[in-house]
DNA sequence: CCGGAATGATGATTTGGGTTAGTGTCCCTT
DNA sequence: AAGGGACACTAACCCAAATCATCATTCCGG
């Protein structure tokens, strides 16, 4: 029935899917049969993959933030990207062998495994599917162009305020804003990292942003004030996310 | 006969494609059949593609270099990546509509555009060149995380060392470098766009890497006078570019 | 063949953000 | 209940890189 549907782990995934290109009743039930495997659970800190592995499984996040970072031998470390609810962590192994990067979780995350010939299968029933599939994986190349364009040439106070502009809409697509609202559930820390900026001066970023009435951050509750405001400060432009339909 | 095939303009991807994965013949000639139309020119700092049209075609960069870039309304611009001969210019044209990027001719070029039946038809012939397009593509993908690292975490005379090593790689695999020598045709202001600094600094950084002994620079040939130096300053580590036969 | 961009190179000065070194407050864990 | 981490926050100081300004050369279009 409706409701086992919905809360099913592949429910996210159908929305952010949804945003790209319309999709049927078969499409929903095709992804919710990936999921045979039991969740799996991971604490905040710990590695869901290491660079230089080789998994020969997809995962699927359900709940909780995780990232792709890159680290340096000397301990730098680059967060290139967050996994969002509904978000695959590496689609590539099915090309690539070896991972050129970690993936941890930021938070207490639950994900599910999914096997290469049971995702085949189902990629082969759908054709919409892989189309939809194809198109996240664009999207998430071109969230890396804007990145580099963040940190590249973006002050420390437009980056940020773009990150949360672009954290919003991500959420907002996979039914995880309420409102101008949502959970940021990484620390400073994390943010900082994702930056490429030194934990003291994000904390300075964030009061700032504060002080310019932009946003209000407490309890992991990041509640956008002055969404105009903040998209201008950002120059901030949706069409990377590729968001075709609303 | 094997000359007019050597002279393709689909060589250079050829010898790009085979340092992924075993190609035959067969392989081969299905490339060079892609090159029906005309070759066509550009000039340096023309566009090739603008951010928010919607080609309908692939490009096949043939000779000269070009870039991938995103530029702020108040003319801030980030060069995201290098064309290098062999590379193809937005193979996304299938699954996305809207550019979220331009692409810039930063030499004069010359490319051949392939229509997509055609493109489709010989992907239809050949599973293994689907295969080895999409392993490109992850490359390009995992170049673009490399550089979030690079710009983030590596300071100046780091970030320009590793993009030297890595240029080095493509070129070489593409067979452009002669020895530990290759043309870098491009100008310090691209290179500056690229690597998220200044143009003063970006040459200050240069004639550092020279005093260095590192490198030798002039009339847009660059040497790498100290590699293995070069690569230990870079922190470079050659797993992102997947090259699994040499 | 001339004039004006591009390009490369340097000096002087400023600044955004890093570094170091703390503080206090929640947690956990045992 | 005590000890140790994580985490948010702040102050003082420092430095890598930006900015501003200038000049010599090369390149290129008319």
């Amino acid at each position: 029935m409706m409701a086992t549907m919905t809360d099913a782990g592949t429910e996210p995934l159908f929305r952010l899917l949804s945003r790209y290109m319309a999709l049927d009743h078969a499409d929903r039930v095709a992804l919710s049969a990936l999921e045979t495997g039991p969740i799996r659970k991971l604490n905040a800190r710990s590695d869901i993959a290491r660079e230089g592995e080789n998994p020969s499984v997809v995962r699927l996040l359900v709940s909780g933030w995780a990232c792709r970072y890159k680290d340096l031998p000397d301990g730098r470390r680059q967060i290139v990207g967050f996994f969002l609810p509904g978000d695959f962590c590496d689609l590539n192994v099915y090309i690539l062998s070896e991972l050129d990067h970690s993936i941890g979780a930021l938070t207490g995350v639950r994900f599910f495994e999914i096997e290469p010939e049971q995702f085949q299968e189902v990629i082969d029933q759908r054709p919409n599917l892989i189309r939809a599939l194809l198109w996240h994986e664009m999207v998430a190349s071109g969230i890396q162009r804007q990145w580099l364009l963040s940190i590249g040439q973006r002050s420390a106070l437009e980056r940020l305020a773009h990150l949360f502009v672009e954290l919003y809409y991500r959420l907002q697509a996979v039914g995880l804003a309420t409102g101008l609202t949502f959970e940021l559930p990484i620390t400073q820390n994390h943010l900082a990292e994702a930056n490429g900026l030194s934990p003291v001066h994000l904390n300075r970023t964030l009061q700032e942003m504060r002080r310019e009435g932009l946003i209000e951050l407490s309890d992991r509750q990041l509640k956008i004030v002055d969404l105009k405001h903040l998209k201008k400060v950002a120059m901030f432009n949706s069409n990377y996310l590729h968001f075709n339909r609303t």
